[in-house]
DNA sequence: ATGAAAGCGCTAACAC
DNA sequence: GTGTTAGCGCTTTCAT
C-alpha cells in the first residue's frame, strides 16, 4: 500500500486553487453589503458607521481577504501600475534610474512593470504595446535610439501618459527628463581645454541617439570655439559597450600623433578605454588624460582617481516618475516639456595639463 | 473670444476616455462571436477556419484592437506575471540578477513587477503582499535578512509559488537559487592561505543573514584547518555598503598589528576598504592583499587588477526564473530545494606573498 | 448610512 | 467550426 508521501502532498497544495476568500465571502459573514465592504477597504470618507466598519475589519481579519485589484482594476479601467522599459537594466546608471522610478512611483501608490529592450527599438515599442495590454496607467521609457516618431505611432495611439528618460525621440511631443548632454560635454571639454590641451579625442556613443549626439556636439562645440578650424577633432563612434570603449581607445592609440586627452561619452566605454590605455602601457594623466561621462562610485578610488562628469541618475529617475503621477492626477495637463536636469563636473586626478614628450604607437 | 489653445487640445486628448475597442466591437464588425475572437488571438489550433480567422485578423487591425489582459487575467485567474522584490535595485551584482530574471520571464510570456525593498524585511512582505494583490502568479525575493519563516507566514497562506535568490529564510521550504557562499568564500581564504598569509582579515555582511553567514563560516574554516587555533581570525562586521567597508578596513588599519591580507565579502564593501587603504598610504598587493567577494567589470583595469570571487549573476536570475516557470508550468511540483551554482575565483594582481617589512598604524 | 443591480472585457464550459 | 451562456471579483450609479 502506497503511503502518502511528501512530494504528493506539496503538489497537492499548489494545485489546490489558490487561495480565494473573496468580497462576498466577506459579505456573507457580516451580513453586510458589497459596497459598504468596497467603501471601507477603499477608505470612502463616513461611508460606513463605526460599527459595521469594525465589524468588517474584523471578519476581514478572521478570514484573511485581500482585494482582488485584478477584479478592481478591471471595473476601474486603471490599474495604478506604471511600465518602465529600459535599454540595459545592467548598467549601473539606469540602475539608479529605475531606483529613482521605483521609489517616487511606489510612494504614490502605484506599482511598477519592468522590461528590458536590450536596446533593441522593435522590441522597445512591443514591450510599450504589451503594457499596454496590460492596461498600465502611464509608461515611462529610455529609448535606445531615435527613429522618427512614426514609429511610436502605435504607443500613441493608445493614448497612454508617455515620459521618456535619458533620451528621446524628437517630434513626439511628450515629456522627457534628461540631463542637458550638450551643456556637459562642453564643461568637459573646456575643462580639458583650460588644462592646455589641443588634441583631444572623443569617443562618441550610438549615433542618431540624440542624447548621444548632444554630447558630440557639446565637445565639437568647445573645440570649435577655442581652436576653430585650426584643430581636426578626433571622433570615434563607440556603441556604449566596454567592448566598444576598447576598440576606439585601440584606434586612437594607433593614430600617428596620440591624443594628449580622451573624453569618452558613458561609464561602460570609459572601463574598456582605461583597459586600451593599460594594455598599451600609459600612464594616466601623465601620457594622457582621461574624462569620461557618469561618474562611478569606484572612480574616485582607481588610480589615479577619475575625472568625471556625474550625472543624476536618481534624481533624473524621480523627476520622470514625478511628471507622470502628476500627469495621472491632475485633470489639467501642461504642455509637454524637456526637462533638463544640470550635470557635475567632478575633477579628479586624470585629468592634467598635456604631456610634453612624443608618444609614438607602439609598433 | 478666446480660442482654442494647443494645451486645451492636449487637455481634451489626455482626458478622453482611453482608447477602448473591445472584443465586442470586433464581433459585432465581423459578425463573429466572441468565442471564436478570443480562439483566434489566443492561437487555439484549427478553432477557425482559414476565412474566419483572415477576417477577424483583418477587423482587428483596422479597428487597431488590443485584448484587455486585465480583463482575460480576471477570467482566466492568472496573470502571466511575476513579482520580484529586491532588497536593492541599484547594487549592479543585482541588477544583473534582475536581468537574468528579466529575460527568462519574458521569453517564457510573462512579465515582471519590480520593487525595491531597501532591506527592510518589514517592507519586503509588504511587497509580497501588495504583488499577491494584484495576482502575480508567482514571486522571486532576494531577501534582505533572516528572520524566522514566521514573517512570511502571511505570504504563504496565499499559496503562491515563491523562490527565493541570493540568500534565503530557514526553514520555509522553498526553492532558493544562490551561489556556494560556504565553498567560495573558503576557496578565497585558501587561496590567501596558500600565498603564505595568516593574519587575514575578514569584513563580513550583515549578520544573521545566512548567505553572509555562509562566507564568514567559509572564511572561518579555511583558517582553522590549516591554522587551528594558532591564529584567532579577525571578523569585521559590515553592513554591505561603501561605508561599512571604509570604516571596517578603517578599523583593521589601525589595529597594533595590520592584516597581511583582507577578504570583503561584497563589492560595495570592497569599494570602501579600497578607499580606507587608499587613504592610509598603503600599497596592494605590497603592504596588504585584497581579495573581495563579487567580481566588476573594472576589477580587471584597476591599478593593480583586483583578485575576486565572481559570482554568477546572471544565471541566478535565470536559473531562478526558470525554476518558477517551471513550477508555473508543471502539474507535479518537485520537492523545493536550494540550489547552489558555484562561483569562481579569479586570481589577479592585489593578492601576493605577505610583505617582509613591518606596518604600525598611523599615529 | 446602506443596498440592489448592472456591468468592466474577457474566457470556458457546454451546446450544436 | 462556431455560438450561447454564465460568470471572474470587484466598483459604482441610483435608490432608499
Amino acid at each position: 500500500m502506497k503511503s502518502v508521501s511528501l512530494n504528493d502532498f506539496i503538489n497537492r497544495l499548489h494545485i489546490m486553487k489558490k487561495n480565494t476568500v473573496t468580497m462576498n465571502d466577506v459579505a456573507e459573514k457580516t451580513g453586510v453589503s458589497k459596497t459598504t465592504i468596497s467603501r471601507i477597504i477603499n477608505q470612502i470618507p463616513n461611508a460606513a458607521s463605526k460599527d459595521t466598519t469594525e465589524k468588517v475589519l474584523k471578519v476581514i481579519d478572521e478570514l484573511g481577504y485581500y482585494p482582488n485589484q485584478v477584479a478592481a482594476s478591471l471595473k476601474r479601467t486603471t490599474t495604478r501600475t506604471i511600465g518602465l522599459v529600459m535599454g540595459d537594466i545592467e548598467n549601473p546608471f539606469y540602475g539608479l534610474v529605475i531606483k529613482g522610478v521605483e521609489e517616487v512611483v511606489r510612494s504614490s501608490g502605484y506599482s511598477l512593470i519592468l522590461a528590458n529592450s536590450n536596446y533593441d527599438m522593435a522590441a522597445e515599442i512591443e514591450l510599450c504595446m504589451l503594457m499596454l495590454s496590460k492596461q498600465v496607467d502611464a509608461i515611462l521609457v529610455a529609448p535606445s535610439g531615435s527613429s522618427s516618431c512614426n514609429q511610436y505611432a502605435a504607443v500613441f495611439e493608445r493614448q497612454t501618459h508617455l515620459v521618456f528618460m535619458d533620451n528621446y525621440i524628437p517630434g513626439c511631443n511628450v515629456d522627457a527628463v534628461m540631463v542637458n548632454n550638450f551643456k556637459a560635454s562642453k564643461e568637459a571639454c573646456n575643462h580639458l581645454i583650460s588644462l592646455g590641451h589641443r588634441e583631444i579625442s572623443f569617443i562618441a556613443g550610438t549615433p542618431k541617439k540624440i542624447s548621444s549626439d548632444d554630447r558630440t556636439r557639446g565637445f565639437l562645440s568647445a573645440l570649435n570655439e577655442k581652436y576653430g578650424s585650426s584643430v581636426t577633432p578626433v571622433v570615434k563612434n563607440g556603441d556604449y559597450t566596454v567592448a566598444g570603449g576598447y576598440n576606439c581607445m585601440k584606434q586612437l592609440l594607433e593614430m600617428p600623433e596620440i591624443p594628449t586627452a580622451v573624453f569618452i561619452a558613458n561609464n561602460l566605454m570609459t572601463v574598456g578605454a582605461l583597459g586600451a590605455i593599460k594594455d598599451a602601457g600609459l600612464r594616466i594623466p601623465g601620457d594622457i588624460s582621461v574624462l569620461g561621462f557618469d561618474d562611478m562610485n569606484w572612480y574616485s578610488i582607481n588610480q589615479p582617481s577619475l575625472t568625471a562628469i556625474d550625472q543624476p541618475a536618481f534624481e533624473i529617475g524621480k523627476t520622470a516618475a514625478r511628471r507622470v503621477v502628476m500627469r495621472l492626477s491632475h485633470q489639467k495637463q501642461p504642455a509637454p516639456e524637456i526637462i533638463q536636469l544640470d550635470a557635475r563636473l567632478i575633477v579628479r586626478d586624470s585629468t592634467a595639463p598635456p604631456r610634453s614628450h612624443r608618444i609614438t604607437p607602439k609598433s
